[in-house]
DNA sequence: ACGTAAAGTAAACACCCGTTTACTTAGTGA
DNA sequence: TCACTAAGTAAACGGGTGTTTACTTTACGT
């Protein structure tokens, strides 16, 4: 049968198993996901995994870059055509919401896996997450704040709370996009009552 | 030798355990910790380990239950003495970040070990993570906020936010005193110029 | 003084892990 | 057609895992 492989050789399985990798690391964590796992979830032996990637941290790094590339796109679009540094603001939170929080697999990686588990790869991880975090660098020092505002501990705080969302999401009943809303506007107005308002 | 223990028998070395385990399972995660390094930890054998504790899972269960008590009880402390209800909220945050900041093991193990990664222990441990964050409800419900704002959300994102901050503290060079001030001056007047601040 | 029970040891148990090693299969280019 | 090479298998390797077992030590109550 050559009913399967119209290019020519190189059915790239490697695209398969990274797709695979990034399924069970969103859904059971790096260490409690096993080679054998990837390599069945294929229909493979653990062996031939070793043909495409070098280790399972080779793995994982590939994941974590696909889906820093992946969000990163998404992300990039949705902001782009907007004018108001709020509204391009809460369309990236947006973005990012739905990649991390529908069932999105290397999206999830991104918050599941920690790049403390990946052993030596960690410093791999964390140069990959930090280029993403530098898009909401500029995003929020493109917003016009009160002055002597620390940017830096603003972003930080921010995505904190949306890298946290997939620990709760599903309880609180709120879709990405109302939660991307209320986000930005508590950013922008506080939710103290006007006449309340203190400094 | 009868120097070293006053009261009687039973020198709690289960509590000496106990501190190990926080203490491994802050700055390793849980599944990359042994039984085997805890007993080292107390000069033990893995097998006396199991004199104290059933299992591993046991083991994470009591970490996990000393932190929530600890930081709920700091917690109640700090903010019970405030009249202004902002305030509060920014003292329980200052508690709050002080023991997941501080080289504090069992506050960090909070943080640092997902409910996911404990398997049949999971329950429990979502359990006593409920217990704590029930408290930041009554602070949050208590606050003089504009109708209709959905307090349940903003309470998510808050611990999101401070949550994450582990994962950055000591980059930014922001004390956790700081750090909660900003946050909850956030959350109350947000950080739009008055000029320019719309609905 | 002695029986009892807790505390701890050393060693094994049974299993699972990431990785490697021969070996087989199959498609390709010359 | 035939050597070549990538892809994949089956099985083993070396080591580490949580846990259990049999045995020893130690301190207490009576």
């Amino acid at each position: 049968m050559r009913a399967s492989n119209r290019p020519s050789r190189a059915n790239n399985r490697s695209l398969e198993l990274r797709d695979a990798a990034a399924h069970l690391f969103a859904h059971r964590g790096y260490d409690q996901t096993t080679v054998r796992e990837i390599a069945a979830a294929c229909g493979m032996t653990a062996g031939a995994v070793y043909v495409h990637f070098g280790s399972k941290h080779a793995l994982l790094i590939a994941v974590y870059g696909e889906a820093v590339t992946r969000v990163t796109k998404r992300l990039a679009v949705s902001s782009a055509t907007l004018d108001c540094p709020w509204q391009r603001l809460e369309s990236a939170v947006r973005a990012h919401l739905e990649a991390v929080l529908q069932p999105n697999d290397y999206a999830r990686v991104m918050t599941r896996v920690l790049p403390e588990d990946a052993g030596e790869a960690r410093i791999e991880l964390i140069a990959l997450r930090d280029r993403y975090e530098a898009l909401f660098r500029t995003l929020i020092t493109g917003l016009p704040l009160v002055p002597q505002t620390d940017c830096g501990l603003v972003r930080l705080l921010l995505l904190g709370a949306i890298n946290w969302t997939p620990f709760w999401y599903g309880h609180g009943g709120a879709t990405p996009s109302e939660i991307a809303h209320l986000t930005v506007t508590l950013l922008r107005n506080g939710l103290a009552q006007p006449s309340a308002r203190g400094l």
